[in-house]
DNA sequence: AGAATCTCTTTGATTAGTCAAAGAGCTGTT
DNA sequence: AACAGCTCTTTGACTAATCAAAGAGATTCT
């Protein structure tokens, strides 16, 4: 089973590679997004490169393989519904559920998790509109949506997704409506 | 804020302290509960009494402080509620849920906890019967209650509180309803 | 090209938690 | 009192994850 340290270089890997996919994350940005020095994510990758979970060229970067990204997903499949299950189930602020849910997905069984897939009604998004991914495979990309910046003043929009998830800018939203 | 390891040590002393208050824990109890080598249990007490936890005297066995007891009730507090909040809110068996709230209850916070405890209706035992300790000071023991091996066949009783709650035995209370 | 700069890797040290095995301190028996 | 047998402590070693600082590659700028 792999640490909650493994699981977070998974996860902030499968998320800095949707930034541009096809390119290697460069290890710099990996330990930068995992706060720590990059000595530490160097020795890290090359641990994670050992065990098959991604493939690392040395002053290249690193990417992860097809077993690697099934992991993160799993991990991002749990964060996204345990965020979901706080704000839906226990009441609360959308603001606060993403630290939360930070510890939580490295504790929850895939027993209690399908249980909460269940309670929700197997939800496709997140409270911030991040898709979450299913329990098998990969999850479909949906194009559907614009960003606010293209949107024309005097029209009426739905938000889709909040991509800025500080608890700060949730909770300047919030009091906006 | 304590490790896990640290809390799982403490909660474990407070419920051997439980089978004779006053006498001290002796370290080959401990170390059997915990499931590491005696050695291992004599550098980690030693830890907890330099952090003012534990008193530990050498050979003779250790017991909790004040401020080691809060903590360890605040821990059995979390892993209470989180038993009784799994079979009630999600569903599961009450045979698996101990499990569960094993690594659950070093990734909750307060404010979860809070959250669970309010959806529950305050309540004061979990599924076992074992009482949920209050959010601040000690435990009140309750004394109504009779050991099975003291009632008499025929007669009508019911059952407040299951002591053994390894998942087999369980299993085989649940089937004989 | 040569130097400066930036990024990345290496090396050595540290902390938490653990085990194996050797050693020390009691306790009880003869 | 001497020994045997427990229990407990000590010591040395190991793993995972980290940092600091020195070293190596690659890029960019004159």
């Amino acid at each position: 089973m792999p640490s909650s340290t493994v699981e977070n270089y998974l996860k902030q890997l499968y998320l800095s590679q949707q930034d541009e996919p096809d390119k290697l994350v460069a290890m710099g940005k990996l330990a930068g997004a995992m706060g720590v020095v990059p000595g530490t994510a160097t020795t890290m990758v090359k641990a994670l490169a050992d065990s098959g979970l991604v493939s690392y060229e040395p002053r290249g970067g690193v990417r992860l393989t097809r077993a690697g990204e099934q992991l993160a997903l799993h991990v991002l499949r749990r964060h996204r519904l345990i965020e979901l299950f706080l704000v839906k189930v226990l009441g609360l602020d959308w603001s606060e559920v993403h630290v939360e849910a930070e510890e939580l997905e490295h504790a929850v069984s895939d027993k209690v998790l399908e249980k909460i897939d269940e309670l929700l009604g197997r939800p496709r998004v997140d409270p911030h509109g991040d898709p979450i991914p299913p329990a098998k495979g990969r999850p479909k990309i949906d194009k559907t949506h614009e960003s606010l910046a293209v949107c024309e003043p005097g029209k009426s929009y739905r938000v889709a997704r909040v991509v800025d998830q500080g608890p700060a800018f949730l909770q300047f939203v919030d009091r906006c409506g």
